[in-house]
Order: structure tokens, then sequence, then C-alpha cells
DNA sequence: TGATATTTGTACTGTTTCGCATAAAAATGC
DNA sequence: GCATTTTTATGCGAAACAGTACAAATATCA
């Protein structure tokens, strides 16, 4: 038994991670305060210091964490066995559902990194790092059927769809419309591949 | 001859405007702070008041005239009298070459009015018009070779190429590996369209 | 030349912000 | 029960920020 010694947390990390990465979700980066994200994560802002370091480490962790959690959300929809037309549906159904959730549609990181970017290396670095994740996911499953070359392009078409329809969750497009674009999207990327 | 009548402004507001838009997009809206809009202006802050209004106001007048300059830039490729993908092609090249102009590379709207959508209205409208604009633009071009019902789905896959391109100079990409994308992009389009 | 109108520049105010210092609280080990 | 360790809570301080007041500057009009 490895009995921890002091005062035990009265938070859970994960679930402060969650709120923390909603409040810069809705605020964005430098306009999210940490009083406004201390009390989101229902923790005084020492305790959120201590335990995720300053501001700028709060929001690379929630990156990190919402990249984790969106890449839980979509990659089983590739991972199947069926055909690569349903696998790309259900990518993009999963990541519109995602992407839904919460108080403030739309990615966090391809929706609020992009204001920091040009000003933070390390910012950039992470939402460069997220787009070549998700390229690298769908060119893998796509490359099961196509040709070398094509994959890679196709994987980049189907990237600039996903971060489509992340803006434009962002900008308010309900999830119906989105889920008929994907499958169009599909189906006009896939007429001509395969 | 309408001699107006106090001293003269040092300014000149288009430049002004330009350089405001500039500031804006290298920081966000939130992170960016007023002396610094107004260093990169020429101006001090109460001249600054006195011609754009608060902070807000400068900012939706910088988006607006972003935008305007961002249609003024792509507008003619789609004008011309050539095949449809020689002008969705020349539409592309034409923005990325606007997005990758300046210190900061991407598109002011998409890159950083997303961040602050979802808590202002304003802002939120504003990125949605910008895009509704770019779609209607597109499906204006295609309709005029395309089937109406097609049009619009194909329309709204080159808007997605689009916001793909802006969000992706924001993250690195380079010019070339950009205009080879928004190449396949085209053919890949219009082999299954006409 | 003097009155009027408009812009500029300095300086100020009240607020918000981040980050931390320090003491109280709550657990374990002896 | 007492010392030790870790977290929580209150509160502080220095800096940055948005917005404005006010006087100096620079133009036109009469």
């Amino acid at each position: 038994m490895i009995a921890r010694r002091g005062r035990p947390p009265a938070y859970d990390r994960e679930a402060a991670l969650m709120a923390i990465a909603e409040a810069f979700r809705l605020r964005g980066y430098a306009a999210a305060s940490l009083d406004e994200i201390a009390r989101a994560a229902g923790m005084n802002r020492p305790s959120l210091f201590a335990a995720f370091g300053n501001k700028k480490a709060m929001y690379l962790a929630a990156l990190e964490d919402y990249r984790r959690r969106m890449e839980q959300a979509v990659s089983p929809a590739l991972e199947g066995e069926g055909p690569l037309g349903d696998a790309l549906t259900g990518f993009f159904d999963a990541a519109i559902g995602f992407y839904g959730e919460g108080a403030a549609p739309g990615c966090l990181v391809l929706c609020t990194a992009t204001a920091e970017a040009p000003a933070d290396e390390e910012i950039a670095a992470a939402l460069a790092d997220t787009i070549r994740g998700i390229e690298a996911q769908l060119t893998a499953r796509i490359a099961r059927e196509a040709a070398e070359g094509e994959a890679a392009g196709l994987a980049q078409l189907m990237v600039s769809v996903l971060i489509g329809i992340a803006v434009q969750t962002r900008a308010g497009a309900d999830e119906a419309a989105l889920k008929h674009f994907a499958r169009a999207s599909v189906a006009a990327a896939l007429r001509q591949a395969l």
C-alpha cells in the first residue's frame, strides 16, 4: 500500500483538465482568465498552479488532452473492417458529434490555437502536430485501399473537410447539415479515387 | 471645395485599418493590446478611439476590411471566361497568396474570430457572414457549368478546401505544398462533377 | 489677426490580471 | 497525541489594460 502522505486532493485531475479545456474552448486562450478557469474546474488558483503550472502550461495540457479525447472519439471508425466510404463517414460523424458537444461548439485546437500560433512557437507546434496526427491516421486507413500517391492526396482533402467542419461548427452550422456535407464530400472524393 | 475645418489627421484611414488588421492577425483579438495596435497604426490611443471606436469596433472594422480585401484579391479569378477548373485553381492560388502575406500568415477571420465567436454574437455573425459570402461567390461561379444541386455541394467542398488552406497556412504549411494541394483538390472535385 | 474647429499627445483612473506568499486544514506515520 | 506532509483558502502586490480628460497643436474662416 502506497498511502499518500498529506491532505488528499479535492479534485479529480482528469475531470479538472476537461473543465479547463472547456473554459479555454469557450473564451479562447488569451481571454480566459485564471479565475474563470479555476471556477470551471472547481479549484482555487493556487491549487491550479500546483497541479498544472502557469496559464500556458494549462493550455498546452488542455490542448493535448483534447486531442487525445478527439482521437479516442474518431479512431474507432477508422479501425473497423468495413469499406472505406463507411469508415470515412463514421469518422466524420464522430468528429461532428465530438465538436458539437458542450457550450462552445467547435474544435479547441483548430478554433483557438490558430489565434495564438504566430505569437507562440509551442502553441504553433501543438497546432501543427494535431493536424499532422489526423492526417497520418487518415492516410494509414486510406492507403489500405488506394494507391500510394492517391492515398496522400485523398487524406489531405479529408483533413480539409475536417477542418471545415470544425470551423463551420464554430460558426453555428447545425449538425444535420454538416453530416450531409460530410457524406457528399466522401462520395465526391471516392468516386474519383476508387 | 469642401475644406475640412480643423487640424488635419496625420494618418491615412485605409492604411491605419490595414495596420490594425495586421496587429489583430498577429496576436488575436483578446491578446492584442491597444498600445500595440496604436503603435502599429502610427497613432495614439485617443486618435484611435476617435477614428474607430472601442477595441471591439476596431476589430469588427478590421474584419470587414480584411474580408473586402480578400474578395478583391480572389474574385477576379472567378469572373474570367476560362474553364471552371482554371477559375478554381486561380481562386485558390490568389487565396494562398493573400493568406501568406505579412508577418502572421493565415486568415484574420478564419484564424482569430473563431476564438472569440462563442463569447460574442457580433463576432460570430461576422465569421458566419464571411463564410457564407465566400460560399455564395463559389456557388455562383460553379452553377454556370454544373447542375444546380451539384453546384451547391461542390461549392461547400471548395469552401472547406479554402478553410483548410487558411488554417494550414497558420500552422506553417508552405506555399508550394498548398498550391499542389489546391490543384489536386480541384481535380478530384471536378472529375466527378463534370 | 483673431475666433472656431478638429486632431494630437500626455497623463490619469479604475479595473482586471497573473502569479505567489502565507496561514489554515486534513491526511499519514510514529 | 504529536510531528510531518500535502492540499486548500485568503489575500497581497506589481503590472498591464481599456478608456477618457484635458491641454497643446494645427488647420480654416472671417
